[in-house]
DNA sequence: AGCACGCCGACT
DNA sequence: GTCGGCGTGCTC
């Protein structure tokens, strides 16, 4: 009987039927290695084999398996792709591009070219102590012995022998790269047959059998027993709300152990990578090498070595990654905890695949019949609201770890300070004030402004010409560093112009301000003050960030600046205050999420200010001292923000109450773009009434030389958002056949950010 | 995604 | 007269 097996390759594309050759047997999930055009060779997943022949002239046959028909993807991982394919309107293919590491979808035009791609396993050095050591009276004759010739050989010899269950694999065999002691030590100790070095592929087995738990407050207990009753009880999905410096993680920590110690996969998600490698540290610090991290800043062949070494697991693993580790082969997966869940980087905006991981990680859980626990300081409104109505589990921390009290909120009004002469620069008399106190009692500060560059464009004082970038709707950034002009979008950058362009009269100045302005006024002003800045543009490599953040740790430096970069998890015991410049432009974002979000990303500043010992201050600068979120933000008050945001977004029919779809139309030739978008916007109407809204600009209508228009489809929650993914897509399909239209990109945004 | 096919501008 | 630009359509 002839077989076939339906393909799902890397592209925007259906999944593709081969032919099986005669006696390869192949099953779904396991990789294999296709021709696909002329000469090309992909890597494909197979998701189906069946015997139905497909009527197409030439069917080619797979050309041979990968990974030793190894099973890549397991049931509930396919499921997954499925999901996200229907949900976020994409390809299979599409996820595949994210879900699996480079290395292990290679491409070429020749076999040699795929397979000289094909990932091979590194090794690596393990270190254990010789056969003879293992014996107690041995050892320490032995270490006596060469305690005062070679006190590094004895260091080394200690390490090895205490390197803990953490750090030791089950052969009793320690990394060397996890070693203190250097290569001339060992080698010398290798000599003379103390140790044995073995090298085999690296992290394949992971030891650590003893967590050490954090001990839990009052308050903490009672939440981790809530939230094991409710897990007990048939909650899938569990909001844990707790304020900053609460303690969620312990809490995460001991949920962790228990699913680690039956031997259930847990998997961790983190925002991004500035708090991801802290986070790691710190679980790496109880659960020693059981943690394996998986993160963008990985090398590719750590990423593979990564996914196939869990697909090869029998349980028991740890995963703290970033929102791709969704994609992780693991197997037996109990709980996914997902850190500061309502934080924006769990939703992938560009390419596709747009999805939100956070999302995913709730559909995963159920798909393996394990739970979720979404933790956050200032939940999204959407989980809160699930939370509150009882679908979701809830578990409160209200109070700061060790009794610390919450930091004392000053507005300071700007409007204000400018009338009576007291605004210097961006700064108002309050907060300069407030800095110079810090300083003087050796205290650190912490800056923020939303806004990164010196200031964000160039402006000509005679004529008001600004920078703009010739590809694109936007104002060019001004960057101090190299006095360029950079377009955020595509890159571009050019000089600053030395005349006005337009009238050639006078200087072109910058206008507005962002860190590296503020950074530099602030070192103006206290020049005394050793100051550093913590943004994209400073920070160009982990090691960089790392540098700056523990340069502030160490309080080498007294003030840092920076943007969203900084809210994010420090525990700097110096910080006794905490500036907001500008709290203005984040009210005032043409967003329906601006209140929202504002107010998080102020709390979560504000919460960096006076941990444990004294209670921080924070000072927001502000033209509206009366907004509402900014006294909800000052009185801590969560539920007061979400009850009059949850009001406004009922009233405009917003999330959580209507699900957003968002529908953006490019071209070149803006006429027929123009064109374009009220034909489908009238089809859509058709369908979905008043649910469409547009066409609308978006705040940049062009970028790279192509024109960008808008539309929105709100649906309401309650409606079959299947049904209306269904309709969408068979509206979007017959455009995009009107032969006027096909050259019109249409891209699908489920719940956008 | 890659690649071939096909129709309009600057070169030997 | 051709070489080559990239716009369009197809790949099991």
């Amino acid at each position: 009987m002839p077989r076939y097996a339906d393909i799902v390759l890397p592209l925007a594309q259906p999944a593709y039927t081969f032919a099986l050759p005669e006696g390869v047997t192949v099953a779904g999930g396991e990789a294999v290695a296709v021709q696909f055009g002329r000469r090309r060779i992909y890597t494909g997943i197979v998701w189906r084999v069946h015997d139905r022949r497909p009527d197409f002239r030439t069917v080619k046959s797979v050309s041979r398996v990968l990974y030793g028909g190894m099973r890549l993807l397991s049931p509930e991982q396919m499921a997954l792709w499925e999901w996200i394919a229907s949900y976020y309107m994409c390809s299979l293919g599409e996820v595949m591009r994210v879900a699996l590491p480079a290395l292990m979808k290679p491409s070429g035009d020749t076999e040699e070219e795929f397979s000289d791609d094909e990932f091979r396993p590194r090794t690596e050095c393990y270190v254990s102590l010789a056969a003879e050591l293992r014996d107690e009276g041995r050892f320490h004759e032995i270490c006596e012995k060469i305690e005062r010739r070679a006190p590094k050989q004895y260091e080394a010899l200690l390490e090895l022998a205490a390197a803990g269950d953490e750090t030791r694999i089950a052969t009793g065999e320690v990394a060397r790269r996890l070693l203190r002691a250097d290569h001339a030590v060992l080698d010398a100790l290798r000599r003379k047959k103390y140790v044995v070095c073995t090298r085999r592929e690296r992290s394949v087995e992971r030891g650590g059998a003893v967590f050490r738990l954090p001990e839990l407050t009052a308050h903490q207990q009672t939440a981790l027993e809530s939230l094991r009753g409710q897990f007990a009880a048939g909650k899938t999905t569990a909001l844990l709300q707790g304020v900053t410096g609460s303690g969620k993680t312990e809490i995460y920590i001991h949920l962790i152990a228990e699913v680690l110690a039956r031997g259930g996969d847990v998997l961790l998600l983190v925002p991004e990578i500035a708090l991801t490698a802290q986070l790691i540290e710190r679980m790496e610090r109880i659960f020693g090498s059981r943690v394996t991290p998986y993160h963008s800043k990985l090398t590719p062949r750590r990423r593979t070595e990564t996914f196939l070494r869990l697909g090869r697991s029998e349980g028991g693993e740890f995963v703290v990654g970033a929102r791709s580790a969704i994609f992780l082969p693991l197997k037996r997966l109990q709980l996914v905890v997902v850190d500061e869940e309502h934080d924006a980087s769990y939703k992938q905006s560009d390419p596709a695949p747009r999805y939100n991981a956070r999302d995913c990680a709730v559909v995963t859980a159920r798909l393996f019949g394990g739970r979720t626990l979404l933790g956050s300081a200032t939940p999204s409104l959407e989980t809160w609201l699930n939370a509150r109505s009882g679908k979701y589990g809830r578990a409160v921390l209200g109070e700061r770890y060790g009794g610390a009290r919450p930091p004392e909120v000053l507005i300071s009004d700007t409007l204000r300070a400018a009338r009576r002469g007291e605004r210097h620069a961006h700064f108002n008399k309050l907060l300069l004030d407030r800095i110079g106190e810090t300083l003087a009692r050796g205290g650190q500060a912490m800056l923020f402004q939303n806004r990164r560059g010196f200031s964000p464009y160039v402006e000509c004082t005679e004529c008001g010409w600004t920078a703009r970038c010739p590809h694109c709707n936007v104002t060019l950034t001004y960057h101090k560093g190299g006095e360029k002009l950079v377009c955020h979008y595509c890159g571009h950058t050019e000089g600053v112009p030395a005349k006005c362009p337009s009238c050639r009269v006078t200087d072109v100045v910058p206008v507005g301000f962002g860190t590296e302005k503020i950074e530099e006024e602030v070192a103006r002003i206290f020049p005394g003050a050793r100051v550093a800045r913590l943004d994209r543009d400073s920070v160009t490599s982990e090691r960089a960030f790392n540098a700056i953040v523990a340069d502030f740790a160490a309080r080498r430096t007294d003030i840092l600046v920076g943007t969203q970069m900084i809210t994010k998890g420090f525990d700097f015991e110096g910080v006794s205050l905490v500036g907001i410049l500008n709290a203005d432009n984040l009210l005032n974002n043409p967003d329906f999420r601006a209140a929202e979000r504002a107010f998080q990303l102020m709390t979560q500043v504000a919460g960096r200010a006076g941990r444990r010992s004294e209670p921080g201050e924070v000072v927001i600068q502000t033209s509206e001292p009366g907004h509402p979120v900014i006294r909800q933000v000052a009185s801590g008050d969560y539920e007061a923000m979400a009850l009059a945001q949850l009001a406004e977004r009922e009233a405009f029919f917003y999330p959580p109450y209507a699900r957003l779809t968002a529908l953006t139309l490019r071209h070149r030739d803006p006429m027929l773009l123009r064109r374009g978008v009220l034909e489908l916007a009238a089809r859509l109407r058709a369908r979905f009434g008043r649910r469409v809204l547009g066409p609308m600009a978006p705040p940049v209508d062009r970028i790279r030389g192509e024109y960008l228009v808008g539309l929105l489809l709100k649906v309401e929650s309650s409606a079959s958002s299947a049904r209306a993914r269904e309709i969408l897509a068979e509206e979007l399909k017959s455009f995009s056949r009107q032969a006027e239209y096909k050259s019109v990109t249409v891209v699908v945004n489920v719940d956008p950010q």
